[in-house]
Parts: structure tokens; C-alpha cells; sequence
DNA sequence: AAATCATTCAACCGAACGGTTGACAAATGC
DNA sequence: GCATTTGTCAACCGTTCGGTTGAATGATTT
């Protein structure tokens, strides 16, 4: 169940186009012309582009006349930064280790001027 | 650059059965073999989707000798959830103003009993 | 040396992807 | 009323995806 939404959200998010709407639509909402006019491509294919966002819940659109008007909706952004964070530890670890590593030179004993470690 | 890592990571995680091996190369490096266990698939295709994980970077290889370890490889995890929180705030910032929302019948002049609101 | 185990490779398959073009529909402008 | 603007839909096209099967390669076991 939330499986499949992370399915179609990464799906979605596994494309530069689809990244770069996302991003114009941080700043704010747009109209479908709008949001396709950057990329060198059809309407029709920048449209399907945002279907694929849309039915990802990852815009949403209100019909305003004869534009349509997407907008951003995050929460399942939310969910898929949830699930990476699972590994978070992975990528950070190392670093901490660095850091403490990096901490350690001064020493936690500072009494003796010199600290024979280890042999 | 970047970008096209984006790409690769992200499509990698669009897919259960990857998402699956990551899970459990979470825990410890595995063989080829046993990562595809769980899964009502051939090895070949297994085969494949762990090369669909290597070259995005999120896994690594080790031959040992005839079996192929497979190790996490997180930091490209990272970047992806790096990009993720550019919108961070956008789901947590309803739930900010929710919890305002949520405070304000604490009323700010508690002073008149009866408060007129409109009309 | 032969058999077995761990894994990939190559060819194939149907479905989905990302794009195009042309027709269509609805709201707006003249 | 007619043309224009905004956007989708449908059909098509080549490519990629996720899977299969069968053969091939290499290391290990007997």
C-alpha cells in the first residue's frame, strides 16, 4: 500500500524534468504552460509529465477558466524523505566517526604531555 | 552531473524488489543468492537488479570466490535525501501551522466573556 | 576429471516510458 | 460568430524495463 505510493513517487522524481516542475513549483503555483515552457519538448509531453506528478500526489491541480493551476503538495515527498531516512545513520556514520576522530587529538588526559597509544 | 546521478538513484528506488535488497543489505552484506531469496524470481533476474543498485551507486561488489558479496554503499542515498529536504519545510510547515492552529482556541483577550466575531 | 555451485550473459518477450503529431474541447477575446 | 488560447486525448514510435529461459564461465567439492 505504501509501498506502491513509493513505487510511483520515486518513479516520479526519477526524472529531471519532472524535478525541475517541482522545483519552479517551490516558489509558487503555476499554469501547465508555465511549468512546460522551460523544457524543449511538446505540450502534450509536458502535460503528461505532470499527470505523472499528479497521480504520484506529488502536485495537485485546480481548473481556473481554461488554465489549469498546479500546485506543489509535499506530504508525499514527506514519506519518501521517511523512508530514506531509515539509512540515514549510513551515510552520517562515517562522518561522526571522522569527527570524533578529529575531536580526539585533544586528549581526553591532557595531564601528561605525552600520551604513548597503543604498542 | 549530479543530476543524472539523481536519475539513476531515484529510479532505483522505484522499485520494490530493490527497495527489498537495500532493507536487508541494511542489516549485513550479503551473496547474490541470498539477497534474491525472498523473492519468487529467478537469480537472473535478481542478477539484474542488483546491477541496477551498483550502478547507481547504491551498492558495491566483492568478489569472493565464487560468490559475490554485495555491500551498502549509502553516501548516494544521501544525496538524493539532500535533494529530498530543499522541500522540507513543505510538509512540515502545515503541521507548524496546524500545531498553531491547534493552540490558538486558548484565546489571546480572554478578558470580554462574550466575544462578537463578524457580522 | 567430473559434478556441482554461484553467477552472469544473451536472446527474447510484453509492458511501460518518453516523446511526437494531429484532432478535439472548452474558455476567452475580438 | 469566429479565431485564439489552454490543455487533453489518441495514435503512433523507438527505447527501456522487468521478467523469462538456456547456455556459458569460474570456483569448489568429490
Amino acid at each position: 500500500m505504501v509501498e506502491q505510493r513509493l513505487d510511483s513517487v520515486f518513479h516520479a522524481l526519477a526524472d529531471g524534468t519532472r524535478r525541475g516542475m517541482l522545483a519552479k513549483l517551490a516558489v509558487e503555483e503555476h499554469s501547465v504552460t508555465a511549468l512546460a515552457a522551460p523544457f524543449a519538448m511538446s505540450l502534450a509531453a509536458a502535460s503528461k509529465h505532470i499527470k505523472v506528478l499528479e497521480e504520484a500526489g506529488l502536485v495537485s491541480r485546480r481548473v481556473e477558466g481554461r488554465t489549469h493551476v498546479v500546485t506543489l503538495e509535499a506530504r508525499r515527498l514527506g514519506e519518501a524523505d521517511e523512508w530514506l531516512r531509515r539509512y540515514q545513520h549510513f551515510w552520517t556514520q562515517r562522518l561522526d566517526a571522522l569527527e570524533r576522530e578529529l575531536r580526539k587529538p585533544e586528549p581526553a588526559t591532557p595531564r601528561k604531555t605525552k600520551s604513548r597509544r597503543k604498542k
